[in-house]
RNA sequence: GGGGGCGUAGUUCAGUUGGUUAGAACGCCGGCCUGUCACGCCGGAGGUCGCGGGUUCGAGUCCCGUCGCUCCCGCCA
């Protein structure tokens, strides 16, 4: 028993009736009735009313005078049961309070910026407050659910025999994938590392080691756009396992999914989690991460439209609709167009049953087979993508999931699966090669070695997403161990040997001194717990997170340096600033 | 880099078609109050309407620019 405090602010209650006892807490409400002061006493664990009667103790009395909010106060007295009519049936505490003998200010509060228990306070106050924040019932839920998602992700990983291994912050910039926060190095003037945007080839490396199944909570760094489930740092589950094959990698994930759920003393969700393909998914849901917690699917028509009397069909390489059990106004269906020309589309033809009455400015061009294919329920609108199939899968894509939000389809059900079998190369846009889809070290399916080489195009990999509700939780492979795959990779990427060597050498080293077949995955672990939380962003989830700029409220980074310590780093600022960026 | 939304008291917001001294609630300060629990009552302080420019007899309101926050696209191996 401390001497601060006997019990937390939410636990008195009937039985202690009559204990002599301590409670400390922050004033969460003052009400002075001029002679009794009633005090709500509130820590994390609730709060307790402390009453404060002149006639039992003057001097607390004259204490209690001074107390304003979020003081720290620390109350000596006796629990005691509420007279009936006094009861608060609204408080777990609300059958008893404590009579206060003695009264200590521990410590004082300034009037605060804002309320804490106001609803909507703007969210650079708050984060430039975070302190006071934190105190909220609503941070101090999330604070501690990602503390039990943690734990019970480490146990898990325990019970399966995992190894947190320490990988290096600091280290060698990824010549591709995202922007790297570089760190300049005084020993070194001129040279940098780079954090690291994930542990990727060390975990590699802890395989081709022997540590078989390793682990870890790993901070990431990226300097891309912050964006409501992206920041500049974040965690992910990260781990890797040797002489699997990517059932077993996908069996732990769930585990640890499952147990997470239920260390939250939730309903777990079913497994094995349903899996789908990348080509499924791109062309039912018109995107890698659809949300399948409402049925919409996207349909192909371009077999039927072929040498259609309406020339945006019949010019396009694809052709694809979505009916959406409503119908839309003009005007919802001009908005929609806009949108659709957002994501590419030239226009959104649509169909409208409305009734027995059919509404559409193209239903005059189409052959009764294609009004065939497309007829729906009376009260359903059909929406088209044409063109090239990338841009239809977008635009119907994105217009499913945009609906679908908009109109509340989504179940409330927690519905979890995997994206399987996706491409191994894409070309990218910008130089008109090949390219890797996630990153160089996926290894292709068994079958689809040669491909590498021979017909990258067609080349599966052996990745694999974790999506839920339509959130992409992470991702993971089975990765390449044999070093004349992964120079086959490098090749087909343009990457000449030497460049390769030059980049990489310390991989392609170890791949060709006993690498062991390999594969594992990394799982966001603040849009894990944000969905848990039921966030809308994960700033809600972090502790001190940036806000969308990149900035820090509370401490103001990030902040210009010096021009002893930049001259110490062999660095010069050039090119035009902005005034605040010289010390 | 691009698009949308927001910015009025410490906080959350209202503010009509451009029109007198910019309001409310909560918070804050002072006073009264011995059973409240969103305590009550009386009184008070508190505003560069984000910032700059423009139109106008007159701008919180209209226009242009800019800054901040936010959501999205690009980007995020």
């Amino acid at each position: 028993m401390s001497a601060w405090r006997d019990l937390m602010c939410g636990e008195p209650r009937p039985d202690q009736v009559g204990s002599e006892l301590t409670l400390s807490g922050w004033v969460a409400r003052r009400r002075d009735h001029g002679g009794l002061v009633f005090v709500d006493l509130r820590d994390h664990t609730g709060v307790t009313q402390l009453v404060i009667n002149p006639e039992r103790s003057p001097v607390a009395a004259e204490i209690a005078k001074e107390i304003r909010n979020e003081f720290v106060l620390r109350a000596r007295g006796e629990i005691v049961a509420r007279a009936p009519e006094t009861v608060n049936e609204a408080m777990p505490t609300g059958e008893v309070e404590l009579q206060v003998d003695e009264l200590e200010i521990v410590s004082r509060s300034t009037p605060l910026p804002f309320q804490l228990d106001e609803e909507g306070v703007d969210e650079t106050l708050r984060l430039r407050y975070r302190w006071l924040d934190l105190r909220t019932p609503r941070m101090q839920r999330n604070m501690r659910l990602s503390h039990t998602v943690i734990s019970s992700i480490r146990r898990t990983m325990d019970a399966l025999d995992f190894v947190d291994v320490w990988t290096p912050s600091m280290t060698r910039g990824t010549p591709e994938g995202a922007r790297d926060f570089l760190v300049p190095v005084r020993l070194q003037p001129g040279r940098f590392f780079a954090l690291a945007q994930s542990p990727q080839l060390f975990k590699q490396l802890c395989m081709i080691g022997g540590l078989d199944r390793y682990y870890q909570i790993a901070t990431c760094w990226r300097d891309e756009d912050l964006r409501a489930d992206r920041q500049f740092e974040f965690r992910q589950l990260d781990l890797e396992m040797a002489f699997v094959e990517r059932e077993e990698v996908l069996d732990v994930l769930e585990r640890v999914v499952v147990d997470a759920f239920a260390a939250l003393g939730r309903e777990t969700p079913a497994r094995p989690f349903p899996r789908l393909t990348y080509a499924d998914a791109l062309l039912r849901y018109g995107t890698d991460k659809p949300d399948l917690r409402f049925a919409l699917e996207i349909q192909d028509a371009t077999e039927v439209t072929r040498g259609s009397e309406f020339g945006v069909f019949a010019g396009a390489d694809t052709v694809r609709f979505l009916t959406v059990p409503r119908v839309f106004s003009r005007t919802e269906l001009q908005r929609l167009e806009e949108i659709a020309k957002e994501w590419g589309a030239k226009g959104l033809a649509y169909l409208v049953y409305d009734g027995d009455e059919v509404r559409s400015p193209i239903a005059k061009f189409l052959s009764p087979t294609e009004l065939d294919a497309f007829r729906a329920e009376p009260g359903s609108t059909v929406l088209f993508g044409a063109g090239d199939e990338a841009t239809v899968a977008r635009v119907l894509g994105g217009m499913r999931t945009h609906l679908g939000r908009e109109l509340e389809l989504a179940s409330d059900e927690e519905l979890f699966h995997w994206v399987v079998d996706f491409p191994l190369f894409e070309i990218d846009d910008e130089t008109g090669s090949w390219t890797f889809l996630h990153h160089p070290f996926t290894a292709p399916i068994a079958s689809h070695e040669e491909r590498v080489a021979g017909d990258p195009g067609n080349a599966l990999s052996q990745h694999y997403d974790l999506i839920w509700n339509g959130w992409e939780l992470g991702s993971g492979s089975i990765r390449i161990h044999r070093a004349e795959v992964q120079q086959d990779v490098f090749r087909t990427m343009g990457m000449a040997d030497d460049e390769a060597r030059e980049k990489f050498a310390f991989l392609l080293d170890a791949l060709a001194m006993g690498a062991p077949p390999h594969g594992g995955f990394a799982m966001g672990i603040e849009r894990f717990v944000a969905l848990m939380a039921d966030e809308p962003n994960i700033r809600q989830v972090v502790a001190f997170p940036k806000v969308s700029s990149g900035s820090d409220p509370l401490t103001g980074a990030p902040a210009p340096a010096g021009s002893q310590q930049l001259r110490d780093l062999g660095l010069e600022l050039v090119g035009e600033l902005p005034p605040s960026a010289t010390a």
